[in-house]
DNA sequence: GTCTATAAGGGGATAGAC
DNA sequence: GTCTATCCCCTTATAGAC
């Protein structure tokens, strides 16, 4: 089961471009690496936006397939957001490039916009529908008066920033936190998130010590 | 008060750095839009990696000058937790290109290792103590029982994520949340993660109503 | 302190042989 | 489907005139 000549580039190329970013990979790198010469790469993709956007869509779609299987459950919405919580912090665990590759892509909307290549329109159709599936179920979940009133755009940034930067953050992150990808890390992490979204921080206060 | 020529490069680096990261900003981009020829650059910084080093220590000096200052008061451990956050969201705020300079720079610890410059040694150590000075204040409030037993390294994390993140975010988060730095869309940031840390997004389950 | 000129190398992309 | 060779542009950095 060798990997195709396609997705052995997208492996080489995902890692790559998650580690160096867009401007910093050369292709003839990403070739080398994947056992080719460089002119041979410009056979499979046309151009480095439409490998990156190969890449990036490939990603996108991971983290649907799970997320959507946790949203499509039609249950609390508590436990909705809880198994898709989970459910992307699993799919960046099991594939370690794909957080640092995300964020990047957010920061670099000037070298991959959706207009240079169609592989990246089709990645910017997914991930929004993506964000519209979730916004969905929090709206519904404020109207049922299981969750505050919050402001949902809001809360999804928040839900990108605590869950997908720190599986980005590197060698940062593993001098803050030790190991990033180990599996008592992974599961700290959802513990983080699920408990920061059900309590906060702060520690209630007990009755009767209301200042 | 015209910048000198010292501030003015750095002034434009940290918006090209911002924008286009490491890797994809040339140094020519760099001195001509400060008014300069490209060789006069290294008149100033002698090398690619100071530059940017240089950038990154300023930038870091104004999050820990707004940062420490919440801190260092002898107050309630929520307050200075309050208080830092705030402090580090108006500090991003007054500084557009700050949030995405540094998580780009988390994330390209290939090219901007603190071995490639002296600038960049001191910006680390400079961040370090920040880190440190956040942990010892959360640790403080958990011992003191204000704070639930969290995890402090990934509370810092997620901190680092729901403050940090957004500001970076561009053009996917204005297409998701309006315009980053709209004084509206800082006091919801605030209230956001405030809100969070102290209680969560769900909403207290009323008494009588527990199943 | 700024400039021109140059060095030495890499970038993406194309043409055409095999 | 892979290769070699080539095109043209940009990169960091240095040398030396002014």
């Amino acid at each position: 089961m060798l990997p195709t000549s396609r997705e052995k580039i997208l492996d080489v190329a995902e890692a790559r471009f998650a580690q160096r970013g867009y401007a910093g990979v050369g292709l003839r790198e990403v070739a080398e690496a994947a056992g080719l010469g460089k002119s041979s790469l410009f056979h499979h993709f046309p151009s480095k936006a439409a490998l990156y956007g190969a890449v990036l869509d490939r990603v996108l779609e991971r983290i649907e397939l799970r997320m959507n299987r946790a949203l499509e459950a039609s249950r609390d919405v508590r436990a909705q957001i809880s198994d898709a919580v989970i459910g992307l912090i699993d799919t960046l665990a099991e594939d370690p490039p794909a957080a640092r590759l995300l964020l990047r892509t957010v920061f670099e909307d000037d070298d991959v916009s959706p207009g240079e290549a169609p592989e990246l329109a089709a990645a910017d159709r997914r991930l929004e529908a993506l964000i519209a599936r979730v916004a969905r179920v929090i709206t519904e979940g404020i109207a049922a008066g299981a969750i505050r009133p919050i402001s949902v755009p809001d809360a999804i940034q928040t839900l990108i920033g605590a869950t997908v930067y720190p599986f980005a953050s590197g060698e940062f992150g593993e001098k803050l936190a030790g190991e990033i990808f180990s599996a008592d890390a992974i599961a700290r992490r959802k513990r983080e998130v699920l408990g920061l979204i059900e309590h906060g921080w702060l520690r209630p206060i007990p009755r009767g010590e209301m200042s």
